[in-house]
DNA sequence: TTTATTTAGGATATAAAAGGTCTTAATTAT
DNA sequence: ATAATTAAGACCTTTTATATCCTAAATAAA
């Protein structure tokens, strides 16, 4: 159905949240889930993909957790995306040249190419640092509106 | 997934089937379903879903078919996958204000609300007209390149 | 008016993906 | 040693995707 996967959603989220903690600090499975809102087994199985495709690091043993495997503002969002759900393809004929058969005269191709690229040219061109501090000021913004 | 399903794909290469007959000729499913690589009932079904939402006209009983419901250069990319697949959401996010809890405060949303803008552009900016035309060109293209 | 042909609509079937849970093993600070 | 934590993968349920099939309705033509 052409849309993010709940996977995807929540790795982003814990990608976020890792972002804003302060410098060095090992985080717990369990506080990712309930701030969150991600169901707890399931945010494990996405931090172990996180871990696989080299987003996250993971730390075991008492006191273990998660931490970025890198600085949030070398972590795009093209990055999480696709590190939790594989690489993204709009269109099946997009894998490969030769995936689809009618590849050579398929003029819709094509378009699905520009689509592939611009949306890929979006999710890379923001990072998880960048996510993050636009998200403490609508934070900030909205503790406002409350009063 | 994030993908195209099989019924859209095969709703785009009816409609541009169709878009190449010429003017006023009714085609029968067979003939899409095997012209353009489509299992037979399947492209029964995806007919049925693109007449309910006026992108394609039926005809019923002998020699009965289908047409395009409008000329093929008002009918766009956009019209036939939305046609078949209903309305295109990259994230749940965007399918209502309020859908997701986190909306207000949520930095991701904007950066979908901009993937998902750019892409139902790219898509509703092309005509099935300006498709079928491209194809054709493809195809002479192909067939100079085999000789 | 009958018949053959065609779409309409819906029921059904199967497989795959999404979404989530659980258990056991490995690791490690204390 | 022990307790806390991730790793890995098995397992389960629901939903979606991908079809197929059957009956009804329409209609052109015999």
């Amino acid at each position: 159905m052409m849309r993010l996967t709940r996977a995807g959603e929540y790795g982003v989220r814990a990608a976020l949240h890792l972002a804003n903690q302060p410098e060095g600090k090992i985080t717990f499975v369990s506080e990712i889930s309930e701030k969150q809102d991600v169901p707890r087994h399931f945010a494990a199985k996405v931090m172990q993909l996180l871990v696989r495709s080299g987003v996250v690091r993971s730390h075991r043993g008492v006191k273990g957790g998660f931490t970025l495997a890198r600085p949030a503002s070398k972590i795009t969002l093209k990055d999480v995306i696709e590190g939790v759900e594989g690489q993204i393809f709009l269109n099946l004929c997009l894998i490969k040249k030769g995936e689809c058969p009618r590849d050579d005269t398929c003029p819709v191709h094509l378009i699905w190419r520009e689509a592939q690229d611009k949306l890929m040219e979006i999710l890379d061109g923001v990072t998880v640092a960048e996510l993050a501090e636009t998200g403490r000021a609508l934070e900030k913004k909205m503790s406002k509106k409350k009063r």
